[in-house]
DNA sequence: TGATGAATTGAAGACTTCTTCAAGTTGTTA
DNA sequence: TAACAACTTGAAGAAGTCTTCAATTCATCA
């Protein structure tokens, strides 16, 4: 039976990859938020941001309520927050291994090695 | 200068969406590891893992440096660790939400509605 | 009821990422 | 130096994901 976690895990990781599926996610750490809030905040045309919500709906991270002619969509309880929090410290650390990088670069090059 | 946020995240999400390359990260978690221990563990041809490996080389998450004739991999110092286990727990809660939800449509059923 | 606004859907082509194959490095051992 | 082992690389087709467009649904308002 069922799919193995470490491929899960990769689907998990994948669904989270796309700059739209993140700013959502963001934005909604604030709070549920209609779509118009999200189109408003986000540059992306109606029917992409639909697309994108639908991966997120799809991976049930998200949920989506009609409140007569508008919907609105919240974290659907997960720790959303935490996975971001922990995400920025290694991104950060990477890209500041790489300004270490670039500067050793940029360093050796002045010694024209 | 310099990527959006939120794209950077994106990114780094991707990089870590594929099966291969979690096996990866999870085994370097145990410490750093020569390639055939990678292969051995791992059920993969030896170019297709050389070719996750330079993803996660140029993303910068892991370092590869040669001992003789083999090559060993390890954790480029970041905590990797945290952000497994914050997946997985997400990840479990997901998958929690998604048999309660079958449950009820087995119910549903059963009441024939 | 017909028109409008808010959001979603399906489908098609553009674009990326995956897998695999053959060829190439690098370092060791005979 | 030739042969070998351990990995890596480049390239090409297969597979998957993105964006966009036109069409659709659903609920309100005139």
């Amino acid at each position: 039976m069922s799919v193995p976690l470490y491929q899960a895990k990769a689907e998990f990781f994948r669904m989270l990859g796309h700059p739209v599926r993140i700013r959502v996610l963001e934005l909604l750490q604030l709070g549920p938020t209609p779509v118009r809030d999200l189109l408003a905040a986000i540059d992306v045309e109606p029917s992409n941001l639909s697309q994108q919500l639908a991966v997120l709906r799809r991976a049930g991270i998200v949920t989506a309520t009609r409140d007569s002619t508008t919907v609105v969509y919240a974290l659907a309880g997960t720790d959303v927050a935490d996975l971001m929090r922990t995400a920025r410290r290694i991104l950060t650390d990477l890209l500041l291994g790489q300004e270490e990088l670039l500067a050793e670069l940029r360093d050796a090059d002045a010694r024209s090695e």
